[in-house]
DNA sequence: GTGAAAGCGCTAACAA
DNA sequence: TTGTTAGCGCTTTCAC
């Protein structure tokens, strides 16, 4: 019970009888040391427990610590997860650690987030940024070599490394196999807010693939939702228009879940569906559901790349690096358009 | 590009013409400040973009750091990415950061993990145990104060609060379902390795399921497999067997995953399924798919808060909490056995 | 091969 | 209301 505190560098060097920095010798392999003092001085770490204060290394030394601090929207979302997964992959043989929190898409969260990393000297700064945030005060930190790194989406108000999916392509892609299947009505489920990256970027695409094919762009075909169920009833909305889409495009892995569960609860198959990332079960489901595959892996592992080449004095011009989508045609894109229309 | 060193405290001070320590007062609103001096000193501080080192600090302070250690298997898998949202939420309003990292089930990352975080004098310490891992070198550290919380599986080596879901229980639920409906050989497929404290509890409630029913236990009908693909060979090679199961019961989410595809693969609809741990899009797959429903919100909240109890002091016996799963019938479990039989 | 002293950036304890 | 001194746990620098 006795809140006893936690054994020092000073504490081994008297157990041993050496000096401090003997000790600290022995336990960096810095310097010269007798086998014998080095036996001595690593038993008495065994016996003792001593665990070397990093904090207290690193505030000695002054470079920054051996963390990566990394800002997503949301921790559950298996996207980020890979993502999150993938750089930690890369980075963990430097030795840097994953400091990681999740902004709920909120600026203010967001802020106060990176404000805390930056107190604790990360190494490398990865934001997913929100809609809203300025990043105008990373600069100074850039400008101490602090790498910052993008992900996802690009930042506002800053001039850094930044890693996205090829949204509009990938949603162009995904719109045009439904456009060949005969569709000339295709609904778009976006996520919230409007104004956010990846939403537009796929907007945008989704629009080129309908002009591509001459084909009008019928404000009323597009729709929003936060979560998987307002994406639901998003659809269903669609699904209730005088002149309803045949197709539906996703905007997100989330929304997929939405789309495809109230197509599923109203037992429309005849509505054709491709999503905008990769989900689970899609292969089970009947038909089994297209996707425009983002790939999280490589968004990560670029990501890490990019900020390991910066911390080794990469000073080269930030660069926007597009990792590309790949359409996995399953079956979901290929109804037919019925005669009804 | 000058690689200019942070402002530190001393620098604000210099600027304004004060002592760093009522810089300090300021910035932490500790003892009293003039108005005037408040005002030089932000001003100060925002112009020369000083942010407080928070290592440094630390340091002096004394107390553990302001971060939160979290050992999971797989930063991908939904499932530990909900608790681990679920945890932060908790503990974010205390303050407290997240420092994640995952294990691959492997000891020794989890270990070498365990050790960083700890150097990093981490305020909690909550750890997914992986098979194999001892847990004994925490004594020491728990002794000291610091609150270590088992997630998930109990850990080994270590009497310390953990959080787990009703494994045993949701399994016979889930099984009972299966027999409910006249199955009399139902297979289950597990995770790896065998001696997962998770597998072995649903295998656990499996065979009580089976007991309860007046079943044999056909180890022809139990079958292991380590990730998704596997886990779609696992079931071909159950349902290939002379005397085949009518029934599957997945043993986590991503063998649910692999059974499921597999049997849509081969378009088996006549076998009837119910997974531990529930799975996106569940309620759109034909038939929807029945699951024992964990908490991962409920188990991360769970954790947080036991955490932050000891940390306020609580002294109490180390205790195991057992957070309900919750069988939702969605439809696979019902396909009633067949004739041939 | 080893140690003493100084100092990293910050705050506790005591003055003034 | 403010400043001074000392020291957190470690490493750097320089001496021996």
């Amino acid at each position: 019970m006795a809140a006893n505190r936690r054994p020092t560098l000073a504490d081994v060097a008297r157990e041993v009888g050496v000096s401090a920095k003997t000790v600290s010798r022995v336990l960096n392999e810095d310097g010269p040391a007798s086998a014998r003092t080095r036996e001595q001085v690593l038993a008495a770490v065994a016996r003792l427990g001593f665990q070397p204060n990093l904090m207290a290394r690193n505030i000695r030394v002054g470079g920054p610590d051996t963390t990566i601090g990394l800002v997503v929207p949301d921790l559950g979302n298996p996207f980020f997860g890979a993502v999150a997964g993938s750089i930690e992959d890369r980075v963990r043989e430097r030795g840097l650690t994953l400091l990681m929190g999740s902004s709920a898409d909120d600026p203010d969260r967001e802020r106060a987030l990176t404000d805390k990393f930056l107190a604790r000297r990360v190494s490398i700064l990865m934001v997913v940024p929100s809609v809203g945030a300025d990043h105008a005060h990373l600069r100074q930190h850039r400008a101490v070599g602090l790498p910052v790194v993008f992900v996802d989406r690009p930042g506002a108000g800053l001039a850094t490394d930044c890693v996205v999916s090829s949204n509009r392509e990938g949603a162009r892609a995904g719109v045009t196999h439904l456009v060949g299947y005969g569709h000339r009505r295709i609904g778009f489920v976006g996520d919230l807010p409007t104004r956010l990256y990846t939403r537009r970027e796929r907007l945008a695409g989704y629009r080129e693939a309908l002009r591509d094919a001459g084909l009008p762009d019928d404000r009323l075909l597009i729709a929003s939702a936060h979560d998987q169920h307002d994406a639901g009833e998003a659809t269903a909305r669609l699904l209730a228009l005088p002149d309803p889409p045949t197709a539906l495009f996703a905007g997100n892995n989330i929304v997929a879940l939405g789309v495809v569960a109230e197509l599923a609860r109203s037992g429309r198959k005849d509505v054709a569906v491709v999503a905008f990332d990769d989900v689970a079960l899609a292969e089970a489901l009947e038909p089994a559901l297209t996707v425009v595959a983002q790939n999280p892996e490589e968004i990560g592992r670029t990501a890490a790349t990019t900020a390991l080449a910066r911390l080794d004095g990469d000073r080269s011009r930030a660069r926007t690096v597009t990792v590309p989508t790949r359409l996995i045609v399953r079956g979901s894109g290929e109804q037919r358009v019925s005669a009804s229309a």
